[in-house]
DNA sequence: AAAAACTAGTAATGCGCATTATCTTTGACA
DNA sequence: TGTCAAAGATAATGCGCATTACTAGTTTTT
């Protein structure tokens, strides 16, 4: 009864309903088909014919198929998002996830429909996975640590991309929205030393990626330009190895405030931060009154109480909001000048409550 | 100095490298370049002739056009994933979120990337947003109110789709993995009349939907064995609706149990429920003690202390998985039953500590 | 030495659609 | 009545790739 032999990629013969068989069915050309079911509705097609047409792909049930129209028309309207991790950051203590919210908003707006790139660097399927995305127009990548390889051979074949995040690994080629995280760790770093600080300790990731380098440079600039009267060191610490005896060791040496890189985009929770904390506890050390602490970025997860911590808010959706512009402006051919096509967002300052006066001497 | 006309869609003429540049450079055809590429490694080209190409190849920086390969193959390994939501359900107090962790798990397990599908039914680009999907291989669907018209295109044009979810209104052609909430319910609904409860209400989302008729259906084919003994009522309340003094009323009616319908698809936050506990609160009752509660779901949100009501567990994670089992199985042309395309899965029951026996009259 | 069997590669075709150039009618106008 | 233009529709082509059928040269077989 049923011609299940069709079913078969191998075996099926027309499977699906073309514009050829609606063609057929109202006793046109395939041209006119394309003309009335897709053209601009003014176009010289008589208004029966248009209804024969539009009847016939009804009665038929004919779905056009977006991989022809893509393939005919070299559009489709669809934007790529990446993230070249092997699942999607669908958790809200993701960073990444207000990124998303940006992206998703930008392009709802911008007529835009969104393609959610899943899919791991694993081995199998690693070196197609990234050209896989070029089943969009052009794609938005997010990701602290991109396989720059397959990065660059995408942007040399032309495909319109744009970074979430700094990355100038790639010369001037790759557009990039940025956040400036060296100023505003700079400014942070200021603001403790107006509030009487002189010795600090700037804890850092091991894991070091261009956001993470880039707060360095913010606190080391500060710290240069106020080394007749301060001092400080940026050590890279695992959370596991933040003791109670290593921070000891640094309030003894006469530290006042503890900055702790945060907002970090593959950490998932800010365990520094939380570490620290704790062995601040077990210290019997609290904060502001007896330590100031900061951090280089917003928090994610939920604190206890109305603890807010001091140090600077990363612009997420509204990098990913502007990521999206940027590269509908590629897309279009805009002529972008270096400056534009690479933005720096500024982040601003939060207060917070964990940072006061530096206790003295 | 550079032709940006070429930029353009319409003024490009070669902007990305194809199989015919790299032909040219390594002085072969297309073809040879296309079996040294993508064809098996074991094709009939030279050892010499092959390396020429994929030397040709790597300095041209060849990149493969999905798009093209898949119009010529009719597959791409991808799976789609769709919501029919405006924005895609990336919070973790969202339903559909165990829905797509198991979707992506399986789809990684079988060597499939996923593509998800964001994109509202907003007028403009409604009708084709469905199409769209036909980018995949096939794609899993989920949501409380699909647009039924465009589905039935979709599966009538062949294109294969699994349901997460009972849909039976549109017959035995679409495939769908559900839970069987039908029959957590009237186990639940027996579990408190074993308990000695006899007087139920059951309440209701206002927003009607298989998967909460279903539920009103097995509360009352439970209610119908219990008929002799035991009586209840299914209002359908919006949460503001639950008021004190319709509560009073229930319980001044000799009701003992109450169950609310929860864990429904596209209910962020179980809001009947949160409203009940509080109006229960604000009467001075406490459950289990005054009054047993129960809810056809498992719960989300995070509930202070240890409370964890009673009801059942809907496998979500393995719904999604088996639903990409039964996608694979469909683009491979397995030969399936519709015993085996349409699927309800159990849902462990929940004890709770927010139900025991009835407080006699 | 002729036929059979490989080997290495190419030409041709089609996937489903959009688009352009082209052809055929018909109507308007002088 | 003849000419030109507009309207209505079609044939042809290409998007980039995979794949099949086929050609030509080289061994192997008997």
């Amino acid at each position: 009864m049923n011609d299940k032999a069709n079913a078969q990629p191998g075996g099926r013969k027309h499977q699906r309903v073309r514009q050829a068989d609606v063609a057929r069915a109202a006793g046109v050309s395939q041209a006119a088909v394309s003309l009335v079911l897709s053209g601009s509705p003014d176009l010289s097609i008589g208004a029966s014919t248009r209804q024969a047409i539009l009847d016939a792909a009804r009665d038929l049930g004919y779905v056009p198929d977006p991989i022809a129209r893509r393939l005919a028309t070299g559009r489709n309207n669809l934007l790529g998002l990446h993230t070249f991790a092997p699942e999607f950051p669908v958790s809200l203590s993701n960073s990444y996830y207000p990124y998303l919210e940006g992206v998703e908003v930008e392009a709802a707006a911008q007529g835009y429909d969104l393609l959610l790139f899943t899919g791991a660097p694993n081995t199998a399927s690693r070196e197609t996975a990234v050209h896989r995305l070029r089943l969009a127009d052009g794609c938005v990548l997010v990701g602290r640590h991109p396989p720059i390889d397959d990065v660059r051979a995408l942007l040399e074949s032309g495909f319109p991309l744009v970074y979430i995040g700094r990355h100038d690994d790639l010369g001037e080629e790759l557009s990039y929205i940025g956040a400036d995280y060296s100023r505003a760790t700079a400014a942070l770093t200021d603001r403790l030393h107006d509030l009487g600080h002189r010795n600090f300790v700037y804890v850092q990731e091991v894991d070091t990626a261009v956001a993470s380098t880039d707060r360095e440079d913010g606190f080391e600039e500060s710290m240069r330009r106020h080394s007749s009267d301060a001092v400080g060191t940026a050590p890279r610490l695992a959370a596991e190895q933040i003791t109670p005896a290593l921070v000891k060791g640094w309030i003894d040496d006469g530290c006042t405030a503890i900055i702790v890189e945060g907002g970090t985009e593959t950490v998932d929770s800010p365990a520094s931060l939380d570490t620290l904390t704790h062995v601040l506890g077990e210290l019997g050390l609290e904060y502001p009154r007896d330590i100031s602490l900061a951090t280089t970025g917003s928090e994610f997860t939920q604190r206890s109480g109305s603890v807010v911590f001091a140090g600077f808010d990363v612009p997420r959706r509204e990098m990913g909001r502007q990521a999206v512009q940027l590269l509908i402006d590629l897309l279009r051919g805009k002529e972008l000048s270096v400056a534009e096509r690479q933005r720096l967002l500024e982040c601003a300052p939060v207060d917070g409550n964990t940072s006061g006066p530096a206790r003295r001497a």
